[in-house]
DNA sequence: CCAGACGTTGTT
DNA sequence: GTCTGG
DNA sequence: CCAGACGTTGTT
DNA sequence: GTCTGG
């Protein structure tokens, strides 16, 4: 699962990277996560921010509670599933990211977290596919999912999953309206080749509520429950 | 979608 | 709702 | 054709 | 080969 990472850039850089508008309301996050209020960009309006919330609600699922949300979609399940990759050819977005966090185990209930982010500073581009939808009381909703691919060699020892990182021209591709399917589904197999750091961070982060900007700075090693560990 | 069947007729 | 295994 | 499953993971 | 029950 992968479920933090952060949004911290300036608005300015925002604006230099992807060539967006960036909204007034627009606001950093450091710590963000499932059901935040985070900008995305869509293909369909490349042009600005869109505000949408962090994990889909199958429509499906009726009167189930919220916890049921999606947060993730395996890069690998699009290409098997008919209803996914409809959603591919229709709904596609990028999440702008400074960074993101992943928990390794280190025991069988203890994790330490650490923050991966590019070595260059540039923004990031994680691929990501949105939805529109109506509730039972006809309020339209906005939310989108994470794609994850299997982790490469530098994060495998950390975590399994990692998000899908689109490159300048992947990303472009991705964001393009006529973009074939047969494209698209390439666009799945991108390998990372942006540079990496790590360092390990203040397990705060599985607070969904924490948003200090010390967050997304190295801290010592520690598990969830604040216990330094020697091994990280 | 695919394994497995794939014909007819009727006591009263 | 749509997809799919049987 | 239809019953039953259906994008993800695992306590942070 | 085509049809169909599961």
């Amino acid at each position: 699962m992968f479920d933090r990472y952060s949004i911290a850039a300036s608005a300015q850089q925002l604006i230099d990277h992807f060539s967006v508008d960036v909204p007034a309301h627009y606001k950093k996050y450091y710590n963000a996560g499932p059901t935040h209020l985070l900008p995305i960009i869509t293909h369909h309006h490349p042009e600005g921010l869109s505000f949408f919330y962090w994990g889909a609600i199958p429509q499906w699922i009726k009167n189930k509670n919220i916890s049921e949300k999606l947060i993730n979609v395996r890069a690998e399940t699009i290409k098997d599933k008919p209803v996914l990759k409809k959603k591919m050819m229709r709904f596609r977005c990028i999440i702008p990211s400074d960074g993101f966090y992943c928990w390794k185990k280190v025991g069988k209930k203890s994790a330490i977290p650490y923050r991966f982010f590019p070595k260059n500073k540039l923004p990031l581009s994680i691929a990501g596919l949105w939805e529109e939808f109506e509730d039972e009381q006809e309020e339209t909703h906005h939310t989108f999912s994470i794609i994850t691919t299997q982790s490469n060699k530098q994060i495998q020892p950390v975590n399994e999953r990692m998000p899908l990182l689109l490159n300048k021209e992947t990303q472009k591709v991705w964001l393009n309206k006529d973009a074939s399917e047969n494209e698209l589904l390439g666009m799945l197999k991108t390998e990372n080749t942006i540079m990496l750091d790590s360092y390990t961070v203040s397990p705060r982060i599985g607070l969904l509520s924490a948003n200090e900007s010390t967050l997304v700075l190295p801290s010592a090693p520690a598990d969830q429950f604040g216990n330094l560990t020697l091994f990280d």
